[in-house]
DNA sequence: AACGTCATTATGTGTAAACATATTCGCCGC
DNA sequence: GCGGCGAATATGTTTACACATAATGACGTT
């Protein structure tokens, strides 16, 4: 979501038209991120029922004194932040479930552990291009038999373990993956800086460190450890799927 | 976000400019939406490079037969979706890093259960005014002995226990909340209705369930369970601190 | 009363023009 | 060579206008 920056553009109007303008119609609103603010008050303050229709671009244009194009980028931010709602002729109303939206970066393991100030690392455990198990093979769309990459990797946080990854990549749609060399490049990143747009879906759960895992992340078998599941698409195709299981005591942190 | 819908609305020029300037400059893509495909099909194809700079509005427009404002809105766009950056005098780049970016909505608990098909239900265990601990007072920014209500919680889903709320409500931002008989609504649905824009930060993570905790979702002290850890706030002041634990195999589910 | 039609209306989008603002770049003096 | 200063430039914003489109609602027909 964009919240508007604090800049605040131009007048198309000179100087003259300027002086006659502010004290003319109302209360002189002429920014968008003005009118996001005041139409922000109204609905928290109450003088806009929740649920109810606010009046429409034109009359708000005309109370502000401002065009109807300025309050329409400023109702559309509002409503692309999900807290008003808009229709073609029946007008905009305020959403009475403002839907919370928390968005997370989804971040480069390598960033995750920089940004704590610790020195990144990470181990190739095993690349090879082998037959996936059925439920991998079903995410990424692969006919039975079919081949795909597959990448198990250890990322360090300063030599201690952090994440356990276990990724298949879909030959079909990346097929220079199977020749590039991930020991200096992480697989994770390396697909992030070449497979542009990509969209996906992500599971977050809680389980229980099975006997390798926790073995490789250095802790007893049983542990609790926070585990994502992320399957990415590029278009149509599947991309890649991967289960991370990120050393206990993980936190993954989002912000509304 | 502000995905680009199928509409496509009107040319200022009547039909004759319009029969006029389709075979003029280029290519003739009038919409801001299809000024969007195109751009991201020239990223995609690798006809603009990754971290490089792309042509500037005005020549975009002029190659694309359309106004400059319509390259802008397009581009606004695609700089709001992460995958290009942008900055005054500088010019437009393509993001080497797409920073992608997964949104969730903040469900209210009973939709979680409802979605599966289940009959929701919910306890409350406890709901009374009380002094809460130092870090709970701490992310609410309440004095040193001050009150704040405190609501335990038991969500069910078809009878069995679904998650464990544990939440303190700041009674200086919503005073209301004192008073009110949080058996019919919950607390969580409750505040949803009636706080408007809230902020907050989300901590997901995996912890051992508690001896009382076990007790409560009916499983074995130990087993790994999935936290939610939330705080709310509006404007400045923290509205409310959450702990949800989850009953074991819940499965937190994002999209990109 | 049920149904189809058409006018009305609010939002959606595009254009051209103007001014605002933030950087960057080149130039000048030292 | 270096530092400061002003010109150039790309984006940011606003305006006034026109046309597009989707709902709604009123109205007339069956």
């Amino acid at each position: 979501m964009r919240q508007p920056g604090p800049s605040h553009g131009g007048r198309a109007a000179g100087a003259v038209a300027d002086a006659i303008a502010d004290d003319a119609p109302g209360t002189g609103l002429r920014t968008w991120t003005a009118v996001v603010a005041e139409v922000t008050r109204r609905i928290a303050d109450g003088e806009w029922r929740l649920g109810g229709i606010i009046p429409s671009e034109a009359e708000l244009a005309a109370e502000f004194g401002c065009s109807r194009n300025t309050v329409n980028r400023a109702l559309r931010a509002l409503a692309d932040q999900g807290i008003l709602e808009r229709k073609r002729r029946a007008g905009t109303r305020v959403r009475h479930l403002p839907e919370s939206r928390a968005s997370i970066g989804i971040p480069v393991v390598r960033h995750l552990v920089e940004r704590r100030g610790a020195r990144y690392g990470h181990h190739v455990l095993e690349q090879r291009a082998q037959e996936p198990p059925d439920t991998v093979a079903a995410s990424l769309g692969l006919a039975a038999g079919a081949e795909a990459l597959h990448v198990t990797s250890l990322h360090l946080s300063d030599a201690a373990p952090f994440a356990l990854e276990d990724r298949w990549v879909s030959l079909a749609a990346v097929p220079t993956a199977a020749t590039t060399d991930f020991s200096a490049v992480s697989v994770n990143e390396w697909l992030v800086r070449n497979v542009p747009f990509s969209t996906g879906e992500i599971g977050l759960s809680a389980g229980a460190a099975t006997a390798e895992e926790a073995a490789r992340l250095g802790c007893a078998a049983g542990t609790p450890v926070f585990v994502e599941d992320r399957v990415t698409r590029l278009g149509d195709s599947a991309i890649t799927v991967v289960r991370t299981v990120f050393a206990p005591g993980y936190r993954m942190r989002l912000t509304i």
